[in-house]
DNA sequence: GCGATTTTGTGAATGCCTTCACAAGGGCGT
DNA sequence: ACGCCCTTGTGAAGGCATTCACAAAATCGC
């Protein structure tokens, strides 16, 4: 999905590399584009405090990775470094801002507001990111037409319109795993293409749709797994029944 | 750190492979850990419509993998399928769960009660799966001696204590960035060694101690990056000015 | 009983990511 | 102006994870 059926520049366009460097995003390894948020934001906390310049070194450091890893990494968006020297903070943040899609802010749907949903609505994060909360969606009653951050939450059935009328293309889901596909489904109907699920389902999507997952349970499961290997307990005792 | 220094089993203990393997954690791949969960999520929920045995193709649809990576998968755990037929759905659960620690409920301290804090402390799916909140801190004196789940909120200078008193092993950290390092610092000084992590910061911590982050800005910014792609832009005009 | 059929468990191959190690490049001091 | 020293950028190697493809095992029908 990622560089497959896409052979627009298969052989010309590798001529001016360096310019291209800085828009081509053709081939980043996945978990460079992941790690690149890492980057971002360790560079931002520099660019506040008035750092001007960054080695390898340090900013791996500040991000909790090698500094080869780091390298590697920076190198796939082109060469912005400077060699004896490192790399220019503001530079380099512009970069890697322009490589996540970051320059033009993105409006973002948030649908469900329990709890966690509320808790995204507040999440400074988004918003300090380039990400603005352009529509927040419901289905009870209730909330429906309730103000929060500016906006009228609206009712869920009108999904299709919300988004076309504000453009949306990312939506966070954060609805119970019971109504998670049916607003999936609803939101890819409409003309969402990334999705960001906080709900404890796999979702079912066409391909042409990126899910991401955030699954807290998951995470604590992984803690559990590690944790118990750890405390060097075997699992009880072989004696435990099982099934029948 | 997972299958090093720690050879108990070098070349005797492989005798009696079938029964060994139940509690053989000693060379799951991380990835394959990350998926169990998964898989266990929908087999609890194939034990609930009555579902007695389940082939790795149609679990491996539920879970949104491809068979062979879930054969592969269980594999590491022993071997638990029968073959013309396919598994057992509750001996397969109860295998995972073993696998995953979570045959003994966890103690778990949630630390920060802001929306985030808030909204993990409601989170059911928590205490569904074998996680208990056994302790709820904030720096915030008007929060602290609140009620909530049952649980009176504890001043965060009292985290030592809480942690040895209620024997806790695993923290979610749900504070400000500019908290976490201090929160983290104090977890580890108290005996935590397993942080789950949402505040927007790396975690500096001593080897043993494992950290897993939730980062919600970096999952959108990684949907960005993905949406930009697909969306055909090329990020701007190169006239765009960067610093200076 | 026995062969046909189904589905697991797993060696082997492939591909992706990380790590190593060093040559190339650029500033800075003298 | 020149050489030293520092740091980047990147081939190459190694390790981990995924995928393939098939032999082994177990039920079911006859």
């Amino acid at each position: 999905m990622i560089a497959d059926g896409d052979e627009l520049n298969a052989d010309g366009a590798r001529a001016d590399q360096r310019a291209a460097a800085a828009t081509d995003q053709r081939s980043i390894p996945e978990a460079t584009v992941a790690r690149l948020a890492v980057y971002l934001r360790a560079l931002v906390g520099m660019g506040e405090t008035g750092t001007a310049t960054v080695s390898s070194e340090s900013l791996a450091t500040a991000a909790g990775v090698n500094s080869a890893k780091l390298r590697k990494d920076l190198s796939y968006l082109g060469s912005y470094g400077v060699r004896g020297v490192g790399y220019d903070v503001a530079l380099l943040t512009e970069q890697i801002n322009r490589t996540l899609g970051l320059h033009t802010d993105r409006a973002v749907a948030l649908i469900g507001l329990g709890h966690l949903g509320r808790a995204l609505a507040g999440y400074a994060g988004f918003a300090s990111r380039g990400f603005r909360i352009a529509a927040i969606l419901d289905a009870a009653p209730e909330i429906v037409g309730s103000r929060l951050r500016g906006l009228t939450v609206r009712h869920i059935g009108e999904l299709d319109q919300v988004v076309s009328e504000a453009n949306i293309a990312i939506a966070v889901v954060a609805v119970p795993a019971s109504a998670a596909q049916d607003v999936c489904d609803r939101l890819v109907a409409a003309g969402v293409t990334s999705i960001l699920n906080f709900a404890p389902t796999v979702l079912n999507v066409p391909a042409h749709v990126d899910v991401r997952k955030v699954d807290l349970a998951a995470e604590l499961q992984i803690l559990s797994f590690h944790d118990n290997r750890k405390s060097g307990r075997l699992g009880g005792t072989d004696s435990m029944v099982v099934g029948t």
